[in-house]
DNA sequence: CGCTAGCTTGACATTCTTCAACCGGAGTGG
DNA sequence: CCACTCCGGTTGAAGAATGTCAAGCTAGCG
Protein backbone atom coordinates (compact mmCIF):
# COMPACT_ATOMS: atom_id res chain seq x y z
CA UNK A 1 0.00 0.00 0.00
CA UNK A 2 1.50 3.16 -1.28
CA UNK A 3 2.23 5.69 1.39
CA UNK A 4 1.07 8.75 0.00
CA UNK A 5 0.92 12.15 1.79
CA UNK A 6 -2.45 13.43 2.54
CA UNK A 7 -2.38 16.83 2.36
CA UNK A 8 -5.31 17.80 5.09
CA UNK A 9 -3.77 19.92 8.00
CA UNK A 10 -4.85 19.50 11.70
CA UNK A 11 -6.32 22.75 12.71
CA UNK A 12 -7.63 24.69 15.45
CA UNK A 13 -11.65 24.45 16.48
CA UNK A 14 -11.57 28.07 15.79
CA UNK A 15 -10.40 27.42 12.01
CA UNK A 16 -12.07 24.43 11.66
CA UNK A 17 -14.28 24.23 8.13
CA UNK A 18 -16.92 22.43 9.56
CA UNK A 19 -17.11 24.27 12.89
CA UNK A 20 -20.86 25.37 12.21
CA UNK A 21 -22.42 22.48 11.05
CA UNK A 22 -20.96 19.38 12.84
CA UNK A 23 -22.14 18.00 16.05
CA UNK A 24 -19.89 20.79 17.66
CA UNK A 25 -22.21 23.41 16.09
CA UNK A 26 -23.77 24.92 19.28
CA UNK A 27 -20.91 24.77 21.62
CA UNK A 28 -19.59 28.11 23.26
CA UNK A 29 -16.10 28.73 23.41
CA UNK A 30 -15.37 26.97 26.68
CA UNK A 31 -16.92 23.68 25.80
CA UNK A 32 -15.29 23.94 22.43
CA UNK A 33 -12.07 24.11 24.30
CA UNK A 34 -13.20 20.81 26.31
CA UNK A 35 -13.30 18.97 22.75
CA UNK A 36 -10.35 20.59 21.59
CA UNK A 37 -8.52 19.09 24.67
CA UNK A 38 -9.82 15.07 23.77
CA UNK A 39 -9.92 15.33 19.64
CA UNK A 40 -7.33 14.51 17.57
CA UNK A 41 -7.46 13.60 13.60
CA UNK A 42 -7.41 11.04 11.04
CA UNK A 43 -6.79 10.60 7.65
CA UNK A 44 -7.81 7.94 5.33
CA UNK A 45 -7.10 7.68 1.35
CA UNK A 46 -9.58 6.78 -1.33
CA UNK A 47 -10.51 3.34 -1.13
CA UNK A 48 -9.69 2.62 2.27
CA UNK A 49 -11.72 0.79 4.64
CA UNK A 50 -12.06 2.23 8.42
CA UNK A 51 -13.83 -0.40 10.28
CA UNK A 52 -15.68 -3.61 9.52
CA UNK A 53 -19.48 -4.41 10.38
CA UNK A 54 -18.85 -6.24 14.01
CA UNK A 55 -15.25 -4.86 14.68
CA UNK A 56 -14.72 -2.75 17.88
CA UNK A 57 -14.85 0.76 17.31
CA UNK A 58 -13.56 2.60 20.06
CA UNK A 59 -14.25 6.16 18.69
CA UNK A 60 -16.72 8.58 17.03
CA UNK A 61 -16.23 11.08 14.80
CA UNK A 62 -16.81 14.18 12.29
CA UNK A 63 -16.26 13.70 8.46
CA UNK A 64 -13.76 16.87 8.23
CA UNK A 65 -13.02 16.17 4.56
CA UNK A 66 -13.97 13.94 2.02
CA UNK A 67 -16.63 10.84 1.55
CA UNK A 68 -17.15 7.92 3.85
CA UNK A 69 -19.73 5.30 3.10
CA UNK A 70 -21.63 2.78 5.26
CA UNK A 71 -22.46 -0.15 4.00
CA UNK A 72 -24.37 -3.77 4.55
CA UNK A 73 -22.86 -6.96 3.06
CA UNK A 74 -25.19 -9.90 2.58
CA UNK A 75 -23.24 -13.75 2.98
CA UNK A 76 -23.47 -14.24 -0.72
CA UNK A 77 -22.02 -10.65 -1.54
CA UNK A 78 -24.84 -8.44 -2.27
CA UNK A 79 -24.16 -5.29 -0.94
CA UNK A 80 -26.11 -2.00 -0.41
CA UNK A 81 -25.12 1.38 0.87
CA UNK A 82 -27.01 2.45 4.16
CA UNK A 83 -24.96 6.19 4.71
CA UNK A 84 -23.25 8.50 3.04
CA UNK A 85 -21.26 10.80 4.98
CA UNK A 86 -20.15 14.36 4.00
CA UNK A 87 -18.05 16.93 5.72
CA UNK A 88 -19.86 17.59 9.08
CA UNK A 89 -21.80 14.34 9.36
CA UNK A 90 -21.30 12.50 12.26
CA UNK A 91 -20.10 8.53 12.30
CA UNK A 92 -20.90 6.29 15.16
CA UNK A 93 -23.03 5.78 18.06
CA UNK A 94 -21.91 7.03 21.37
CA UNK A 95 -22.95 4.17 23.12
CA UNK A 96 -22.67 0.96 20.91
CA UNK A 97 -19.11 -0.92 21.25
CA UNK A 98 -19.02 -2.37 17.39
CA UNK A 99 -19.80 -0.83 14.70
CA UNK A 100 -22.94 -1.62 12.90
CA UNK A 101 -21.55 -1.25 9.21
CA UNK A 102 -18.58 -1.79 7.10
CA UNK A 103 -17.21 1.90 6.91
CA UNK A 104 -14.90 2.49 4.07
CA UNK A 105 -13.25 6.04 2.39
CA UNK A 106 -14.77 6.77 -1.13
CA UNK A 107 -12.76 9.58 -1.06
CA UNK A 108 -9.23 10.81 0.68
CA UNK A 109 -10.94 11.51 4.28
CA UNK A 110 -10.26 13.28 6.96
CA UNK A 111 -11.81 12.34 10.05
CA UNK A 112 -11.96 14.55 14.30
CA UNK A 113 -12.31 11.53 16.20
CA UNK A 114 -13.47 11.59 20.17
CA UNK A 115 -12.51 8.67 22.11
CA UNK A 116 -16.04 6.87 22.24
CA UNK A 117 -16.28 6.63 25.82
CA UNK A 118 -15.05 9.87 27.70
CA UNK A 119 -17.94 11.26 24.31
CA UNK A 120 -20.35 9.42 25.30
CA UNK A 121 -20.27 10.28 28.90
CA UNK A 122 -20.35 13.71 27.90
CA UNK A 123 -23.48 13.81 26.55
CA UNK A 124 -25.34 13.90 29.84
CA UNK A 125 -23.61 16.61 30.92
CA UNK A 126 -23.16 18.55 27.42
CA UNK A 127 -26.86 19.41 26.28
CA UNK A 128 -25.05 21.83 23.21
CA UNK A 129 -23.64 18.69 22.41
CA UNK A 130 -26.70 16.07 22.92
CA UNK A 131 -28.86 18.86 21.39
CA UNK A 132 -26.92 18.91 17.94
CA UNK A 133 -26.30 15.42 17.81
CA UNK A 134 -30.50 14.85 18.20
CA UNK A 135 -31.47 17.17 15.61
CA UNK A 136 -28.27 15.49 13.17
CA UNK A 137 -29.51 12.32 13.81
CA UNK A 138 -32.93 13.24 13.16
CA UNK A 139 -32.17 14.55 9.94
CA UNK A 140 -30.17 11.53 8.94
CA UNK A 141 -33.28 9.80 9.38
CA UNK A 142 -35.33 12.26 7.15
CA UNK A 143 -32.79 11.19 4.58
CA UNK A 144 -32.62 7.44 5.20
CA UNK A 145 -36.25 7.65 4.14
CA UNK A 146 -35.97 9.92 0.96
CA UNK A 147 -33.94 6.93 0.45
CA UNK A 148 -36.30 4.41 1.25
CA UNK A 149 -38.40 5.85 -1.62
CA UNK A 150 -35.79 6.29 -3.92
CA UNK A 151 -34.72 2.37 -3.26
CA UNK A 152 -38.67 1.29 -3.19
CA UNK A 153 -40.21 2.97 -5.79
CA UNK A 154 -37.68 4.75 -8.24
CA UNK A 155 -37.16 4.03 -11.57
CA UNK A 156 -33.06 3.36 -12.54
CA UNK A 157 -33.13 6.72 -14.33
CA UNK A 158 -34.65 8.42 -11.69
CA UNK A 159 -32.69 6.98 -9.37
CA UNK A 160 -29.55 8.03 -11.18
CA UNK A 161 -30.85 11.65 -12.18
CA UNK A 162 -31.78 12.11 -7.96
CA UNK A 163 -28.72 10.41 -6.95
CA UNK A 164 -27.12 13.21 -9.10
CA UNK A 165 -29.22 16.36 -7.75
CA UNK A 166 -28.42 15.11 -3.88
CA UNK A 167 -24.60 15.00 -4.84
CA UNK A 168 -25.33 18.72 -6.24
CA UNK A 169 -27.22 20.09 -4.09
CA UNK A 170 -25.01 18.65 -0.55
CA UNK A 171 -21.87 20.01 -3.27
CA UNK A 172 -22.98 23.13 -3.33
CA UNK A 173 -24.18 23.97 0.20
CA UNK A 174 -20.40 22.54 1.07
CA UNK A 175 -18.36 24.57 -1.38
CA UNK A 176 -20.85 27.62 -1.61
CA UNK A 177 -20.93 27.55 -5.42
CA UNK A 178 -22.91 30.16 -7.02
CA UNK A 179 -25.77 28.15 -8.40
CA UNK A 180 -25.83 29.59 -12.06
CA UNK A 181 -27.76 28.30 -14.77
CA UNK A 182 -24.96 25.78 -14.77
CA UNK A 183 -23.91 22.94 -11.98
CA UNK A 184 -20.96 21.36 -12.14
CA UNK A 185 -19.13 18.62 -9.46
CA UNK A 186 -17.03 15.95 -9.05
CA UNK A 187 -18.55 12.53 -8.12
CA UNK A 188 -17.12 11.18 -5.11
CA UNK A 189 -17.81 7.48 -5.77
CA UNK A 190 -16.98 4.97 -8.45
CA UNK A 191 -19.77 3.76 -10.92
CA UNK A 192 -19.66 0.36 -8.45
CA UNK A 193 -20.17 2.20 -5.26
CA UNK A 194 -23.10 4.20 -7.00
CA UNK A 195 -24.82 0.91 -8.27
CA UNK A 196 -24.45 -0.14 -3.99
CA UNK A 197 -25.98 3.21 -3.27
CA UNK A 198 -29.00 2.80 -5.53
CA UNK A 199 -29.86 -0.42 -5.14
CA UNK A 200 -28.68 -1.22 -8.83
CA UNK A 201 -26.31 -3.45 -10.72
CA UNK A 202 -23.01 -0.95 -11.91
CA UNK A 203 -24.13 -2.08 -15.06
CA UNK A 204 -27.21 -0.52 -15.37
CA UNK A 205 -25.51 2.49 -13.51
CA UNK A 206 -23.36 3.02 -16.61
CA UNK A 207 -26.51 2.77 -18.69
CA UNK A 208 -28.63 4.79 -17.43
CA UNK A 209 -25.69 7.51 -17.17
CA UNK A 210 -25.30 6.73 -21.08
CA UNK A 211 -28.92 7.57 -21.22
CA UNK A 212 -28.80 10.60 -19.77
CA UNK A 213 -26.01 12.41 -21.64
CA UNK A 214 -27.38 11.13 -25.13
CA UNK A 215 -30.52 12.79 -24.16
CA UNK A 216 -28.39 16.13 -22.78
CA UNK A 217 -29.45 16.01 -19.36
CA UNK A 218 -25.95 15.92 -18.14
CA UNK A 219 -22.37 16.38 -19.46
CA UNK A 220 -19.68 13.70 -18.49
CA UNK A 221 -16.32 15.62 -18.76
CA UNK A 222 -14.13 12.24 -17.87
CA UNK A 223 -15.46 9.72 -15.98
CA UNK A 224 -16.20 11.62 -12.61
CA UNK A 225 -16.46 15.16 -14.01
CA UNK A 226 -20.36 15.66 -13.68
CA UNK A 227 -21.75 19.24 -15.71
CA UNK A 228 -25.67 19.68 -15.69
CA UNK A 229 -26.35 22.48 -17.98
CA UNK A 230 -30.08 22.80 -16.91
CA UNK A 231 -30.71 21.86 -13.04
CA UNK A 232 -34.51 21.85 -13.38
CA UNK A 233 -34.46 19.72 -16.38
CA UNK A 234 -32.65 17.26 -14.29
CA UNK A 235 -35.10 17.56 -11.71
CA UNK A 236 -38.22 16.99 -14.06
CA UNK A 237 -35.94 13.25 -14.22
CA UNK A 238 -35.46 12.46 -10.53
CA UNK A 239 -39.69 12.05 -10.01
CA UNK A 240 -39.55 14.56 -7.21
CA UNK A 241 -42.15 17.37 -6.79
CA UNK A 242 -41.10 19.92 -8.68
CA UNK A 243 -41.21 22.38 -5.39
CA UNK A 244 -40.53 20.36 -2.50
CA UNK A 245 -44.05 19.00 -1.82
CA UNK A 246 -44.83 22.23 -0.46
CA UNK A 247 -47.98 24.45 -1.72
CA UNK B 1 -67.96 7.28 8.92
CA UNK B 2 -69.82 5.31 11.52
CA UNK B 3 -68.51 6.11 15.15
CA UNK B 4 -68.12 3.19 16.74
CA UNK B 5 -66.31 3.30 20.10
CA UNK B 6 -62.95 2.62 20.55
CA UNK B 7 -61.88 0.29 23.12
CA UNK B 8 -59.01 2.02 24.57
CA UNK B 9 -59.16 3.41 28.28
CA UNK B 10 -56.86 6.31 29.24
CA UNK B 11 -55.14 5.47 32.40
CA UNK B 12 -52.47 7.31 34.63
CA UNK B 13 -48.62 6.65 33.50
CA UNK B 14 -48.00 4.27 35.95
CA UNK B 15 -50.43 1.88 34.52
CA UNK B 16 -49.03 2.59 30.92
CA UNK B 17 -48.18 -0.57 29.07
CA UNK B 18 -45.48 1.60 27.23
CA UNK B 19 -44.14 3.18 30.28
CA UNK B 20 -40.61 1.32 30.13
CA UNK B 21 -39.86 1.64 26.77
CA UNK B 22 -41.40 4.97 25.07
CA UNK B 23 -39.87 8.09 25.37
CA UNK B 24 -40.92 8.95 28.78
CA UNK B 25 -38.81 5.87 29.71
CA UNK B 26 -36.17 7.00 31.96
CA UNK B 27 -38.06 9.85 33.84
CA UNK B 28 -38.30 9.96 37.55
CA UNK B 29 -42.06 10.20 39.62
CA UNK B 30 -41.69 14.05 39.36
CA UNK B 31 -40.80 14.43 36.15
CA UNK B 32 -43.73 11.94 35.41
CA UNK B 33 -46.04 14.41 36.79
CA UNK B 34 -45.29 16.75 34.82
CA UNK B 35 -45.45 14.74 31.62
CA UNK B 36 -48.86 13.56 32.82
CA UNK B 37 -49.83 17.22 33.47
CA UNK B 38 -49.71 17.91 29.37
CA UNK B 39 -50.34 14.56 27.89
CA UNK B 40 -53.49 13.94 25.93
CA UNK B 41 -55.22 10.51 24.25
CA UNK B 42 -56.42 10.55 21.07
CA UNK B 43 -58.03 7.30 19.29
CA UNK B 44 -58.23 6.91 15.72
CA UNK B 45 -60.03 3.46 13.41
CA UNK B 46 -57.99 1.27 11.28
CA UNK B 47 -57.64 2.85 7.83
CA UNK B 48 -57.94 6.74 9.46
CA UNK B 49 -55.27 9.21 8.32
CA UNK B 50 -53.85 11.14 11.04
CA UNK B 51 -52.15 13.72 9.22
CA UNK B 52 -51.09 14.20 5.23
CA UNK B 53 -47.39 15.04 4.61
CA UNK B 54 -46.84 19.44 4.31
CA UNK B 55 -50.58 19.48 6.96
CA UNK B 56 -49.22 21.26 10.35
CA UNK B 57 -48.69 19.18 13.21
CA UNK B 58 -49.04 20.92 16.44
CA UNK B 59 -48.81 17.56 18.22
CA UNK B 60 -46.15 14.58 19.02
CA UNK B 61 -46.57 11.50 20.53
CA UNK B 62 -46.16 8.11 21.62
CA UNK B 63 -48.43 5.49 20.04
CA UNK B 64 -49.63 3.03 23.11
CA UNK B 65 -51.84 0.77 21.41
CA UNK B 66 -51.84 -0.04 17.47
CA UNK B 67 -49.63 0.58 14.73
CA UNK B 68 -49.44 3.30 12.12
CA UNK B 69 -47.92 4.05 9.30
CA UNK B 70 -45.27 6.85 7.77
CA UNK B 71 -45.80 7.00 3.86
CA UNK B 72 -44.38 9.13 0.85
CA UNK B 73 -46.23 9.44 -2.18
CA UNK B 74 -45.02 10.57 -5.43
CA UNK B 75 -47.08 12.63 -7.80
CA UNK B 76 -48.22 10.05 -10.51
CA UNK B 77 -49.31 7.87 -7.00
CA UNK B 78 -46.29 5.30 -6.07
CA UNK B 79 -46.17 4.60 -2.46
CA UNK B 80 -43.32 3.96 -0.31
CA UNK B 81 -44.23 3.37 3.34
CA UNK B 82 -40.59 4.90 5.37
CA UNK B 83 -42.01 4.06 8.82
CA UNK B 84 -44.06 1.64 10.87
CA UNK B 85 -44.92 2.50 14.25
CA UNK B 86 -45.45 0.21 16.88
CA UNK B 87 -46.43 0.59 20.87
CA UNK B 88 -43.78 3.04 22.47
CA UNK B 89 -42.64 3.93 18.88
CA UNK B 90 -42.55 7.85 18.96
CA UNK B 91 -44.22 10.14 16.06
CA UNK B 92 -43.56 13.40 14.97
CA UNK B 93 -40.60 16.21 15.29
CA UNK B 94 -40.38 18.26 18.36
CA UNK B 95 -39.05 21.53 16.16
CA UNK B 96 -40.93 20.80 12.80
CA UNK B 97 -43.75 22.43 12.36
CA UNK B 98 -45.33 20.39 9.35
CA UNK B 99 -45.56 16.65 8.76
CA UNK B 100 -43.30 15.66 6.23
CA UNK B 101 -44.99 12.05 5.59
CA UNK B 102 -48.58 11.24 5.51
CA UNK B 103 -49.24 9.48 8.72
CA UNK B 104 -52.11 6.54 8.93
CA UNK B 105 -53.26 4.47 11.77
CA UNK B 106 -53.28 0.81 9.80
CA UNK B 107 -55.14 -0.70 12.79
CA UNK B 108 -56.98 0.63 15.53
CA UNK B 109 -54.54 3.04 17.17
CA UNK B 110 -54.05 5.15 20.48
CA UNK B 111 -51.59 8.29 20.87
CA UNK B 112 -50.22 9.41 23.81
CA UNK B 113 -49.71 13.41 22.33
CA UNK B 114 -48.18 16.52 23.75
CA UNK B 115 -48.12 19.41 22.12
CA UNK B 116 -45.41 20.13 20.15
CA UNK B 117 -44.29 23.49 21.23
CA UNK B 118 -43.80 23.13 24.99
CA UNK B 119 -42.46 19.05 24.73
CA UNK B 120 -39.79 21.22 22.28
CA UNK B 121 -39.17 23.27 25.03
CA UNK B 122 -38.95 20.84 27.44
CA UNK B 123 -36.05 18.90 25.61
CA UNK B 124 -33.82 21.81 26.60
CA UNK B 125 -34.61 21.07 30.65
CA UNK B 126 -35.40 17.53 30.65
CA UNK B 127 -32.60 15.13 29.79
CA UNK B 128 -33.97 11.83 30.64
CA UNK B 129 -36.14 12.62 27.46
CA UNK B 130 -34.04 14.33 25.15
CA UNK B 131 -31.50 11.36 26.10
CA UNK B 132 -34.67 8.91 25.64
CA UNK B 133 -35.51 10.74 22.47
CA UNK B 134 -31.91 10.29 20.61
CA UNK B 135 -31.31 6.62 21.67
CA UNK B 136 -35.17 5.84 20.00
CA UNK B 137 -34.07 8.09 17.31
CA UNK B 138 -30.53 6.23 16.68
CA UNK B 139 -32.54 2.77 16.81
CA UNK B 140 -35.24 4.24 14.26
CA UNK B 141 -32.33 5.09 11.79
CA UNK B 142 -30.23 1.93 12.38
CA UNK B 143 -34.03 0.02 11.81
CA UNK B 144 -34.54 2.34 8.67
CA UNK B 145 -31.05 1.03 7.40
CA UNK B 146 -31.88 -2.20 7.68
CA UNK B 147 -34.62 -1.77 5.59
CA UNK B 148 -32.61 -0.05 3.03
CA UNK B 149 -31.06 -3.19 2.64
CA UNK B 150 -34.12 -4.90 2.03
CA UNK B 151 -35.69 -2.58 -0.53
CA UNK B 152 -32.59 -1.97 -2.43
CA UNK B 153 -31.09 -5.92 -2.35
CA UNK B 154 -33.64 -8.50 -1.30
CA UNK B 155 -35.90 -10.72 -3.74
CA UNK B 156 -39.33 -10.61 -3.26
CA UNK B 157 -39.72 -13.80 -1.50
CA UNK B 158 -36.98 -12.59 1.04
CA UNK B 159 -38.93 -9.25 1.68
CA UNK B 160 -42.05 -11.43 2.50
CA UNK B 161 -39.78 -13.64 4.74
CA UNK B 162 -38.07 -10.73 6.06
CA UNK B 163 -41.39 -8.96 7.07
CA UNK B 164 -42.98 -11.86 8.77
CA UNK B 165 -39.82 -12.01 10.93
CA UNK B 166 -40.05 -8.32 12.01
CA UNK B 167 -43.55 -8.26 12.82
CA UNK B 168 -43.29 -11.93 14.52
CA UNK B 169 -40.08 -10.46 16.77
CA UNK B 170 -42.01 -6.67 17.67
CA UNK B 171 -44.85 -9.05 18.47
CA UNK B 172 -43.33 -11.12 20.82
CA UNK B 173 -41.40 -8.33 22.49
CA UNK B 174 -44.53 -6.48 23.24
CA UNK B 175 -46.85 -8.98 23.89
CA UNK B 176 -44.09 -10.93 25.86
CA UNK B 177 -45.24 -14.43 24.20
CA UNK B 178 -43.27 -17.21 25.07
CA UNK B 179 -41.92 -18.22 21.46
CA UNK B 180 -41.69 -21.98 22.07
CA UNK B 181 -41.50 -23.71 18.45
CA UNK B 182 -44.58 -22.55 17.08
CA UNK B 183 -44.82 -18.51 16.68
CA UNK B 184 -48.08 -16.81 15.64
CA UNK B 185 -49.48 -13.47 15.31
CA UNK B 186 -51.68 -10.90 13.43
CA UNK B 187 -50.87 -9.09 10.36
CA UNK B 188 -51.36 -5.38 11.38
CA UNK B 189 -51.20 -4.70 7.71
CA UNK B 190 -53.58 -5.20 4.38
CA UNK B 191 -51.42 -7.10 1.11
CA UNK B 192 -51.59 -3.35 -0.26
CA UNK B 193 -50.13 -1.89 2.55
CA UNK B 194 -47.45 -4.60 3.00
CA UNK B 195 -46.62 -4.37 -0.69
CA UNK B 196 -45.92 0.01 0.27
CA UNK B 197 -43.97 -1.29 3.22
CA UNK B 198 -41.67 -3.44 0.94
CA UNK B 199 -41.12 -1.65 -2.62
CA UNK B 200 -43.35 -4.36 -4.42
CA UNK B 201 -46.67 -4.84 -5.81
CA UNK B 202 -50.06 -6.07 -3.69
CA UNK B 203 -49.85 -8.92 -6.46
CA UNK B 204 -46.21 -10.03 -6.03
CA UNK B 205 -47.30 -9.92 -2.34
CA UNK B 206 -49.63 -12.35 -2.41
CA UNK B 207 -47.91 -14.57 -4.60
CA UNK B 208 -44.89 -14.80 -2.86
CA UNK B 209 -47.51 -15.11 0.46
CA UNK B 210 -48.91 -18.17 -1.58
CA UNK B 211 -45.50 -19.28 -2.40
CA UNK B 212 -44.56 -19.46 1.14
CA UNK B 213 -47.39 -21.12 2.44
CA UNK B 214 -47.18 -23.63 -0.05
CA UNK B 215 -43.37 -24.36 0.53
CA UNK B 216 -45.10 -24.46 4.57
CA UNK B 217 -42.91 -22.34 5.91
CA UNK B 218 -46.30 -20.35 6.87
CA UNK B 219 -49.79 -21.08 7.32
CA UNK B 220 -52.51 -18.97 6.61
CA UNK B 221 -55.81 -19.28 9.12
CA UNK B 222 -57.84 -16.76 7.32
CA UNK B 223 -55.75 -13.62 5.56
CA UNK B 224 -54.31 -12.09 8.38
CA UNK B 225 -53.51 -14.93 10.78
CA UNK B 226 -50.03 -16.35 10.29
CA UNK B 227 -48.22 -19.32 12.33
CA UNK B 228 -44.77 -19.99 11.63
CA UNK B 229 -44.31 -23.65 12.42
CA UNK B 230 -40.61 -23.10 12.59
CA UNK B 231 -39.11 -19.66 12.82
CA UNK B 232 -35.64 -21.04 11.66
CA UNK B 233 -36.72 -22.13 8.65
CA UNK B 234 -38.43 -18.60 7.98
CA UNK B 235 -35.04 -17.18 9.00
CA UNK B 236 -33.34 -19.16 5.96
CA UNK B 237 -35.28 -17.34 3.56
CA UNK B 238 -35.37 -13.57 4.82
CA UNK B 239 -31.27 -13.69 3.27
CA UNK B 240 -29.82 -12.53 6.98
CA UNK B 241 -26.52 -14.03 8.35
CA UNK B 242 -28.05 -16.52 10.71
CA UNK B 243 -26.83 -14.89 13.89
CA UNK B 244 -27.23 -11.39 13.23
CA UNK B 245 -23.56 -11.24 11.67
CA UNK B 246 -21.57 -11.67 15.14
CA UNK B 247 -19.23 -14.67 15.20
C1' DC C 1 4.75 -1.37 -24.12
C1' DG C 2 1.51 -4.00 -21.88
C1' DC C 3 -1.24 -4.32 -17.63
C1' DT C 4 -4.92 -3.10 -14.70
C1' DA C 5 -8.94 -0.70 -12.83
C1' DG C 6 -12.81 1.53 -13.94
C1' DC C 7 -16.08 1.86 -17.22
C1' DT C 8 -19.13 0.93 -21.42
C1' DT C 9 -21.82 -1.83 -24.43
C1' DG C 10 -24.28 -5.94 -26.27
C1' DA C 11 -27.12 -10.14 -26.03
C1' DC C 12 -29.81 -12.83 -23.35
C1' DA C 13 -32.15 -14.41 -18.94
C1' DT C 14 -34.87 -13.46 -15.03
C1' DT C 15 -37.75 -11.08 -11.96
C1' DC C 16 -41.27 -8.37 -11.15
C1' DT C 17 -45.04 -5.46 -12.82
C1' DT C 18 -49.18 -4.72 -15.43
C1' DC C 19 -53.61 -5.78 -16.85
C1' DA C 20 -57.37 -8.63 -16.27
C1' DA C 21 -60.37 -12.04 -14.41
C1' DC C 22 -62.12 -14.09 -10.53
C1' DC C 23 -63.14 -15.45 -5.50
C1' DG C 24 -65.49 -15.04 -1.01
C1' DG C 25 -67.17 -12.72 2.99
C1' DA C 26 -69.50 -8.62 4.99
C1' DG C 27 -72.67 -5.17 4.65
C1' DT C 28 -76.91 -3.19 2.35
C1' DG C 29 -81.22 -2.32 0.30
C1' DG C 30 -85.32 -4.17 -1.87
C1' DC D 1 -84.22 -13.63 2.66
C1' DC D 2 -81.85 -12.79 -1.39
C1' DA D 3 -79.47 -10.30 -4.83
C1' DC D 4 -76.01 -6.84 -5.14
C1' DT D 5 -71.94 -4.65 -4.45
C1' DC D 6 -67.67 -3.61 -2.38
C1' DC D 7 -63.32 -4.70 -0.47
C1' DG D 8 -59.44 -7.36 0.20
C1' DG D 9 -57.30 -10.96 -1.71
C1' DT D 10 -55.73 -14.60 -5.30
C1' DT D 11 -54.30 -16.19 -9.75
C1' DG D 12 -53.01 -16.11 -14.78
C1' DA D 13 -50.79 -14.36 -19.04
C1' DA D 14 -47.98 -11.14 -21.23
C1' DG D 15 -44.67 -7.44 -21.23
C1' DA D 16 -41.18 -4.29 -19.40
C1' DA D 17 -37.35 -3.29 -16.54
C1' DT D 18 -33.35 -4.79 -14.69
C1' DG D 19 -29.82 -8.35 -13.88
C1' DT D 20 -26.26 -11.57 -15.73
C1' DC D 21 -22.61 -12.90 -18.51
C1' DA D 22 -19.30 -11.65 -21.70
C1' DA D 23 -16.49 -8.77 -24.58
C1' DG D 24 -14.08 -4.72 -25.31
C1' DC D 25 -12.59 0.15 -24.48
C1' DT D 26 -9.50 3.87 -22.31
C1' DA D 27 -6.47 6.25 -19.20
C1' DG D 28 -2.94 5.89 -16.13
C1' DC D 29 1.07 3.52 -14.50
C1' DG D 30 4.88 0.39 -13.76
Amino acid sequence: MPQRQLAFPQVDCADCPIRHRAVCARCESDELEHLEAIKYYRNYEAGQTIVWAGDKMDFVASVVHGVAALSQTMEDGRRQMVGLLLPSDFLGRPNRERATYDVTATTDLQLCCFRRVPFHDMLSTNAHVSQRLLEMTLDELDAAREWMLLLGRKTAREKIASFLSIIARRDATINQNAKSGEVAFDLPLTREAMADYLGLTLETVSRQMSGLKRDGVIRLEGKRHIVIPDFDVLMDETGDDADGGVF
